[in-house]
DNA sequence: CGCGGAGTTGAACGCATTCAAGTCTTGTGG
DNA sequence: CCACAAGACTTGAATGCGTTCAACTCCGCG
């Protein structure tokens, strides 16, 4: 698979000058294999990193060694921004499955802002979107059942890969284990089992080896009780999610 | 009470100059009662907030109704950046007791980043704190159990209140009700009243007409397995902290 | 005096955790 | 090729944390 460029990424977004320029100041792209920690917590940070391929998840241990993941990155986020402002991050960034990052160090970055004040605040719109993304998953954690946690969770990835062209709107890739999932949703993985299994039975959606299935996606937005409205998509895409998904009856 | 500066919430942060061109621009203060929205999901905004005094609750509606606290401001915030870079909310903001704020006009602050890319990216700073607490709040609620989410949610404003110099480490002002404490650490009013009865009867701490008093604060730390690496404070506060509440064994 | 909001308490229910056992797949080495 | 180990997934049964519904107190306020 290609890597995610920056125009498929942020369509509308930024302009191919503003993208060159991005482009050129990174680094060599770097692979890393599953579970391999790509950023410990608390080291300080002399570069950030854009996530050309695969996914990456932020966790956070609790004292008697648990994760929770904080936020799950897919291909075309910049997952390592905060550390160019706060040099170094409160959180561990781990791989999962294979994936390719591309480093742009602080101080090309630092000279960027400099001399271009609109394409840092495009890069600040970015982190504040990352952020509109951790507001919701406070909410799905403090407000919906577990059965509605899973199924908005796999909303969430379902309309975040479509934009960024990963996915059809019936079915996408998702390289985690239901022990993530469990660890993302704040569940045991017993009890995420047994809801997938609900979840399945009911035919609002399977998980089956790093792919979700979705026969009825509308179905399952209800679910979840999801919207998309924190995300902050490119208007026309708004629209196409919002004329493929809202009413939508009968399905092949 | 006095309304909080700039150069006293952030310490170290901004220079005076910078304080100054912030404050500069910012327009006649505004004053709101409890429960008054301040700022409406959806709406398009053209000014950005900062909260000179009191609380201000950002939240969530599910479908049925109910509210999940995304984040809770304190004096000394900016509470509508976001707004700046992304046009509108994604979510409401409500006073919470008496507030005033002064507002930023968008067309300002676009002039001031075109001249000043170092203040810019002290904003830009600000917020991604305000995304690391946000991170810090799913960790909360996806790992820690009914006891220990209130315990750390004390324990984070303790910490918080107290870098802006307003409250001690065993006592701060809190104007919330039982059914808002419910809210912010995702359990029903009736729940979040016994563990706080529990919390009282053990010692821990107490929570009495928005009064939040505690008799051992690296104890209360301790319940709510709280650390405030996640705030990014200044590094002889930072120290502070660390002498006061670690060690600690006999109190007055 | 009565109303409403906040806080408190009891009891029944149910969702979620825990512990445990067992299946299935995959990769490794005999 | 088979044996085996490791990890992911699945299922059962017991326990308990948290919700729900309900009643009641306390307080400030009109």
């Amino acid at each position: 698979m290609a890597d995610m460029s920056l125009e498929r990424a942020y369509p509308g977004l930024f302009d191919h000058r503003e993208a060159n320029c991005l482009h050129a100041l990174q680094g060599k792209p770097e692979a890393h294999g599953p579970r391999a920690r790509i950023v410990e917590c608390g080291q300080a940070q002399t570069r950030s990193l854009y996530l050309c391929r695969g996914f990456v998840g932020r966790t956070r241990m609790d004292r008697s060694g648990k994760r929770q993941f904080l936020a799950l990155q897919i291909a075309g986020d910049f997952i390592d921004l905060q550390a160019f402002v706060l040099e170094r991050l409160d959180h561990d960034i781990h791989a999962i499955g294979e994936v390719v990052v591309r480093p742009s160090p602080h101080a090309s970055l630092r000279q960027l802002s400099a001399t271009d004040s609109e394409l840092m605040q495009k890069l600040w719109r970015v982190s504040l979107i990352d952020a509109a993304i951790h507001r919701y998953w406070i909410f799905r954690l403090g407000r919906l059942s577990g059965r509605a946690r899973l199924a908005n969770f796999f909303s969430e990835m379902l309309v975040r890969l479509y934009a960024r062209g990963l996915g059809t709107l019936t079915r996408y890739h998702l390289p985690l284990t239901q022990t993530d999932i469990a660890e993302i949703c704040g569940m045991t993985p017993v009890h995420a089992n047994r809801l997938i299994g609900e979840l399945r039975a009911e035919g609002t959606c399977d998980f089956l080896n790093g792919e979700v299935l979705v026969s009825d996606p509308a179905q399952l937005l209800r679910a979840g009780q999801f919207s998309w409205d924190y995300l902050f998509l490119h208007a026309s895409l708004d629209e196409e999610l919002r004329r493929l998904l809202k009413p939508q009856k009968a399905r092949a």
